[in-house]
DNA sequence: TTCTTCACG
DNA sequence: ACGTACGTGAAGAAT
């Protein structure tokens, strides 16, 4: 009978595929694991594939081998692994252990020499072998016994595998390497001599010891040369190539006989280094017993008076909707889950339907009145504390469902954003981190694709399952939650008292809405659908054959193929044809300018006409854009479904989108902006004398700018310009070919104005460089109220990922400060608006912008109160500006 | 799902 | 040799 397959895995080579196969995968505590998981599952694939009986990995040590004794330049050239790897590799060791793997290891030898000796072990004790690994160099290894296998490229390596892919017999895989030389491990091999040489050269010869006593025959007298020259580097090359397959260590075949992981061990690892998917693959978790939790079902009016009474005596709830929608004026409540108390929570359904049958209630539910009659004393309490995920959405719905819910509370969706705003937040995310519960989908309950069926009619159990655990998981990880940002006193800060008030501001600005003019824009899209059909017969015309002019690809081929076009700029997929490359071609061809019109209008119709037009509500005929307060990593807000937020400034008057948003009948649009915030903050941030004199003498900054960098009393529009766009490139860390490129001005001319610019405002330089050392060495960007933004790359040996790194450090700060700013002014607004009795409301947020709808009467009041909101946001060493506007829609504000 | 392009602050 | 200013969201094409 055949003995047993043995598997030999690589280990070192693994661990840095390991490492750069994930991205940023820490604990908690920002312990790097990215390798760790990474090397994980390299094992569990190949365990998962090979099913081993015997099996062994192989490491490196750190100590010198005997080639590094033999050739000081071996491996020499290798950079020195990163820091977060090496942190890593005790713990790959651990899990290897834990795993009951044979570790081969042994100082002096490297991983392949250990490789190399068991296999040949295992071979004379008649077993097949099989070597994971992703090295060439171990092709030398296989014979009919021994094969290699790259899971990455998913490849096995016999011998005929091996003659392919370098061209020689495994045999001649060290004379191979003798030849060609490795950069990688800095053998040097012989000069000149690549694989198609080397492969000519063994083919002939056979090995590099024949070659060289039949030199004679070489043809080339520079070959013959080179490779007399030559002779001590090539078989120097060949010693430092071979691997050992004679190591002497204590070792038996036994050793590696696979008997299963150490369940304990593997479950010590997986939650140390919060591994929650691994501990449940390996039924490690240690679940709550099912007959802890307690999950009701709501349907007597007895039981939800009960219930009542326990949220009066908690004082503190958390609450969940389910609903047939996203859209809030859409939706309709299916039921409601509400937990005081852990692992024990109810659900109320009161709008589940039969399957199909929209008009047939589920029997047994309460009724939808006689729930709100019993339900909307706690929920309208604002002394009953409420705590949600997103609970902007379910105040919403509740507002819907006739329930003006009070007491907000708490937001886990919103404490996580501030405690790290780039991790995931969904629901999911944060009880895998938090609590080691990985919850029901709601794909598991409604089914996706085709076969998805609305809440609605999902049976009650079922539903109660999901949805109430939802409340039951929301409760508990927002006692970790605050747990954690009690730890943190500016961000606890800001989450009390800007994050969570804020919360309600957005809701209602989002159920109330904007008005749109339909009647224009639906001419707008009929005249646009005109105008783009005959640019298009015209485009059509130039080229001499239709093509999807929206492709990039295509239009590609068009101007640089056919029309033979200087290629500007490449994308990685092809031609760039964006408009800084269309631009620079504008006399070339006369397709050109029609091609720019065409993506001018084109965008226009489809993002923004069509798009406002299918985002109007049906039920209220405005338009709900969401804001999402939990997705810019520096503290913005961000709105989408429509996004309001980068509507066009119209340069053609017939489509003037801004136009088309209107206040409700009896009212005027009023919009207020914040003039120059982000350079105000800079001033003020920074300190700089210069920059701050020129506000509180309320100059004109660009043009002051322009004066300092020129050397020049009086400044023209053209110097104005460059002036300002440098005045907001230095906030991002704009380099002199950026600068370059934006002003279509030479580099040299850019470096200079940058370094005129610094030289003036040194204090900015000096921020700004203080910007990236706090950054570096805390670990995150702060803005002026203490909102963090964690920053990670900022130690790459990646050039590009280090400088992108930096310049997110330096632009974070203002950019979040300007955030915080506005937020708060954004409460402040609200409020005022309602002690002052204003008629009127905040409708838009556009990141340095506020947009009301006002009763004409109350518009004198609730501009001084915005004005005042806004300026005094803040108090600076600078005055903050606000510009004011109003009129009969958003054009005319301003 | 990913890429490219383009709208805003 | 490479890429090049921060932060967003949406649409259309191609995979």
């Amino acid at each position: 009978m055949e003995k047993p397959k043995v598997i030999l895995i690589d280990g070192s080579g693994y661990i840095f595929r390991a490492f750069y196969a994930i991205t940023r995968l820490s604990t908690s505590k920002g312990f790097p694991t990215n390798a760790v998981l990474g090397f994980i599952n390299m094992l569990l694939k190949v365990m998962d594939v090979e099913k081993p009986e015997y099996l062994a990995i192989a490491f490196d040590t750190p100590k010198p081998t005997f080639r590094k004794i033999r050739y000081a330049e071996y491996k020499a050239n290798r950079e020195k692994p990163p820091d977060d790897l090496v942190k890593q590799i005790p713990l790959i060791r651990r899990a290897v252990r834990a795993f009951g793997i044979c570790e081969l290891i042994q100082e002096g030898f490297e991983a392949d020499d250990l490789l190399g000796t068991v296999a040949r072990l295992a071979e004379q004790g008649g077993h097949k072998v099989e070597i994971i690994t992703g090295d060439k160099d171990l092709m030398q290894l296989v014979n009919p016994r021994v094969t290699l296998y790259d899971t990455m490229k998913d490849r096995r390596y016999d011998e005929g595998g091996v003659k392919e892919k370098l061209g020689v017999r495994p045999d001649q895989v060290v004379d191979y390497l003798a030849l060609v030389g490795d950069s990688s491990d800095n053998i040097p091999g012989v000069s000149g001599v690549g694989d198609k040489t080397a492969c000519e050269l063994l083919g002939n010869f056979g090995s590099l010891t024949t070659l060289y006593e039949r030199l004679a025959e070489i043809k080339s007298e520079k070959r013959r040369e080179t490779l007399t020259r030559e002779r001590d580097l090539a078989f120097l090359s060949q010693e430092l190539a071979t691997v050992k397959c004679d190591v002497e260590f204590d070792f038996k075949l036994d050793h590696l006989r696979y008997n299963g992981p150490h369940k304990d061990q593997l479950q010590g690892l997986f939650t140390e280094l919060e591994f929650v998917n691994l501990l449940k693959r390996f039924d490690l978790i240690e679940a709550q017993k099912p007959e802890d939790i307690h999950y009701y079902l709501v349907t007597e009016a007895k039981a939800l008076e009960e219930l009542v009474g326990k949220i009066n005596k908690a004082g503190r709830m958390s609450l969940d909707t389910e609903t047939t929608s996203l859209r809030t004026r859409e939706a309709n409540l299916v039921g409601i889950s509400i937990s005081v108390k852990p692992f024990e929570a109810y659900y109320i359904p009161v709008g589940h339907y039969e399957p199909g049958r929209s008009d047939v209630l589920v029997s047994g539910q309460l009724s939808a009145d006689t729930v709100r009659k019993i339900l909307a004393p706690v929920l309208e309490d604002p002394n009953i504390l409420k705590v949600g995920q997103n609970i902007k959405y379910d105040l919403q719905i509740l507002w819907s469902w006739g329930v003006r819910v009070e007491g907000i509370d708490s937001d886990t969706l919103v404490a996580s954003y501030l405690l790290d705003p780039d991790r995931p937040h969904n629901l999911d995310a944060l009880s895998r981190r938090y609590l080691n519960h990985a919850t029901i989908k709601y794909e598991d309950v409604t089914g996706k694709g085709k076969s998805q069926i609305s809440f609605a009619e999902v049976p009650l159990d079922k539903a109660r399952d999901y949805s109430a655990e939802d409340a039951d998981v929301t409760l508990r990880l927002e006692a970790k939650l605050q747990e954690e940002l009690k730890g943190l006193d500016r961000v606890n800060h800001l989450f009390h008292e800007l994050e969570v008030p804020l919360v309600k501001v957005l809701a209602r600005m989002e159920y109330d809405g904007v008005g749109v003019d339909r009647g224009s824009l639906e001419s707008m899209a009929t005249n646009l659908t005109d105008e783009l059909a005959g640019l298009e017969n015209h485009i059509f015309s130039l080229s001499g054959n239709p093509f999807n002019i929206n492709s990039p690809r295509q239009l590609g081929e068009i101007l640089f193929n056919q029309l033979k076009l200087p290629v500007g700029k490449k994308t990685k997929t092809g031609f760039s044809t964006d408009e800084s490359v269309l631009t620079k071609l504008r006399d070339r061809h006369p397709i050109i300018p029609e091609l720019l019109r065409y993506r001018e209008l084109g965008k226009l119709k489809s993002t923004f006409v069509d798009g406002l037009l299918g985002e109007i509500s049906p039920a209220t005929g405005r338009v709900h854009t969401h804001y999402n307060q939990t997705v810019a990593a520096t503290g913005r807000l961000s709105s989408s479904n429509p996004n309001l937020q980068n509507i066009p400034a119209a340069e053609d008057p017939r489509y003037d989108l801004r136009a088309v948003f209107i206040p409700s009948p009896g009212m005027a649009l009023l919009s207020a902006d914040y003039s120059q915030v982000e350079l105000r903050l800079l001033a003020h941030m920074s300190g700089d004398k210069e920059l701050t004199v020129a506000f509180q003498n309320d100059e004109d900054v660009h043009e002051r700018t322009a004066r300092l960098i020129f050397g020049v009393k009086e400044v023209n529009s053209q110097q104005r310009k460059v002036a300002k766009t440098i005045n907001f490139g230095v906030m991002y860390g704009q380099t002199p070919f950026g600068l370059s490129q934006t002003l279509g001005i030479s580099m040299s001319d850019a470096k200079n104005f940058i370094d005129r610019y610094f030289a003036r405002y040194s204090g900015v330089k000096n921020y700004l460089h203080e910007l990236v050392d706090s950054a570096r060495k805390n670990g995150y960007a702060e803005t002026l109220m203490g909102r963090r933004r964690p920053i990670a790359e900022l130690g790459s040996s990646n050039r590009m990922l280090r400088d992108m790194a930096e310049r997110a450090a330096i632009n974070a700060p203002i950019q979040g400060t300007a955030a915080d700013m506005i937020k708060r002014a954004m409460i402040d607004v609200e409020r005022r608006f309602i002690d002052d009795k204003i008629r009127g409301r905040m409708i838009l947020q556009v990141h340095d912008e506020l947009v009301c709808e006002v009763e004409e009467r109350d518009l004198k009041r609730a501009e001084i109160i915005v004005t005042e909101a806004m300026e005094n946001a803040l108090s600076l060493d600078v005055p903050l500006k606000v510009d004011m506007g109003w009129g009969k829609n958003w054009r005319a504000c301003g």
